[in-house]
DNA sequence: TTGTAAGCGTTATCAC
DNA sequence: GTGATAACGCTTACAA
């Protein structure tokens, strides 16, 4: 058999039609899945050919036709924290179902960036866009909400912005795991977290925490320790302060993210300080390393992935014509208790 | 001040024009940079209306007109990897100075996934693709690369395409690694990784394992096992064999990629085996969490970054016009040495 | 069941 | 310096 030759240019709608011997709306109307308008021997030959051209619709094309482009946007504040890719694989399973593709954005929690790809998806006319937001951009994203497209806001709310919301229940996630902290038996409980303002995520977990604890008279509401990565050595300061604070109490730490975790972890061990032995540990999301980290890690495991699935499912919803009121999606977390969070009436014993 | 109306509709070329007194053609030369052949004051006049109309040029018209997206396709065969997001991260630092997007895409290692991926992004007339292949789809890719689209392949090689390629340099690597698992005095180490045939990296890492080995005389050179995840129990029993083969020498595992890592480390722990008090531990890749598990995992740590990063300016170049033959870049990795490979020395001393 | 023709928002060519 | 006009590859009334 001799090599069928390839066509010299990308072959397109009016090369097919010609192949076919129909005329363009045929073909469209095939590729619209409009078969039934079609003969039998009409769609025979054009399959034929669409093969032979290895014709592949132009989306570009429909999109400008359309006005729409077929594709979501996906602004990440971190895409190395494997929470924002545990929600990216869920978003994809349901964009890529529907025929949508991901314009994926990384913005290392810069404004300045985030502006900057917030206006290159506009000019890419997605047709929505799900962000994990760096809560700077107020006025960025109004101005879309304005020009009709929808977004999504994960992991954070941004009060006063008008757009559906998706994220943990932290309230409800916190409240298990500061009552299980409690039952526990902990005297003092760190609760540490980078800059906890603008950021509602944190303000839920760090809030619940201490109303938590407030409700059971405990003295660690004040246990709250605020980090600002950039400022040189005022982690270690704050450490170092809680954990002379509590020396000789049943003592835990509680991360309030993952970032937060390693830095804790790392931290103590230089200190020579054991999990659980010299303090407690637990933390917001679950990892793949949480179980072998010492005698494995307790960990609030948030619907990642579910989240991303819900995410792009009300964007959908919205392109779609959704027009009701926007609605916050709050998905319960998982409370996984390891080693690191021992009893303390166990070890007395 | 009274808020400035908003305009009804997105405002088009044709709309800043109109504002501007100009025509289309002048907005035109405007957005592509061509300021030498307007005038200062209808330029002006150009920046005052694009302001005022909020205008933001459509990609996908221009992308129409000018046959190229501005997007690449990106297609990882596992996106939860660590390896992928920070091959993505060193793609979008180049990409995003360049003007363009990425499309992202996530196989989960499933050809089949892979095919209707490349498809796709076929018809969004991506003008070039990274991909971390599956290695099984070589028709669709030869196919593609017929097109003119031009592809970067990463990680993985696929005999008989003829496409650029970047990668860690698995050989020098290796070498290195192998050779101080020697001088660390171990007797027996075993090579543990997924399939290994069809896998270029994996390929390259045994390969080379091998070869140091039988050079030194090692009775190593036949600890390799091969693991297929989806058949149960077979994992294992090859962990099994080999650490009742190996019972009282002074030995180690070697991991030949992350997953491996954290199988190996959760199936030791499970058997109440110690690292690296009952056996030694090292593998590719390293991680945020490398040094906190145990007192630390001896590792490779792939130039992911600098793989994204080398990807994308390759796939630029070709896109602007490089004709050149297809290239491989080897880039060198960093053997990190923590607890888990002490010397036997050190031991017995 | 099929076709004609207009138009989506740009850029490229050519002319002034 | 500036502008008219014709594409680019598709979809969509509207006809037939």
């Amino acid at each position: 058999m001799n090599q069928p030759s390839r066509p010299p240019q990308k072959a397109t709608i009016a090369d097919v039609a010609k192949a076919a011997g129909v005329s363009k709306t045929t073909i469209s109307r095939y590729l619209s899945g409009d078969y039934k308008s079609i003969s039998e021997a009409t769609l025979q030959r054009i399959k034929q050919s669409v093969k032979e051209l290895r014709y592949r619709p132009s989306r570009l094309a429909r999109g400008l036709r359309q006005d729409r482009s077929y594709s979501i946007g996906m602004i990440f504040a971190d895409i190395s924290n494997p929470f924002s890719t545990s929600v990216l694989k869920g978003a994809e399973d349901v964009c890529t179902k529907q025929g949508y593709s991901m314009i994926v954005c990384n913005t290392d929690n810069d404004p300045e960036k985030e502006k900057n790809y917030i206006s290159m998806l506009h000019a890419q006319r997605v047709d929505g866009l799900i962000i994990h937001p760096t809560c700077q951009n107020l006025e960025n994203l109004r101005e879309l909400s304005e020009d009709q497209i929808p977004i999504v806001l994960i992991d954070r709310r941004i009060p006063g912005l008008k757009v559906d919301t998706v994220g943990t229940d932290n309230d409800k996630a916190m409240t298990e795991a500061t009552g299980y902290f409690l039952d526990q038996g902990f005297e003092r409980i760190g609760f540490f977290s980078q800059p906890i303002q603008h950021v509602s995520s944190r303000i839920e977990r760090a809030r619940t925490f201490v109303q938590i604890l407030a409700a059971a008279g405990h003295p660690s509401v004040d246990d709250i320790y605020e980090y600002e990565p950039r400022i040189q050595g005022q982690f270690d300061e704050q450490l170092d302060r809680f954990i002379a604070e509590t020396q000789g109490q049943y003592r835990m730490i509680f991360a309030v993210n993952v970032v937060t975790q390693l830095k804790l972890i790392n931290a103590l061990q230089k200190r020579g300080l054991r999990i659980p032995e010299d303090v407690g540990f637990a933390g917001v999301d679950d990892s793949e390393w949480a179980p072998v980290v010492g005698s494995g890690l307790t960990t609030i495991a948030q619907p990642t992935y579910e989240i991303g699935y819900k995410a792009m499912e009300r964007i959908l919803e919205r392109i779609a014509g959704d027009n009701g009121p926007q609605q916050h999606f709050a998905l319960s977390a998982n409370l996984i208790t390891r080693g690191s969070t021992p009893s303390r009436n166990a070890k007395i014993l």
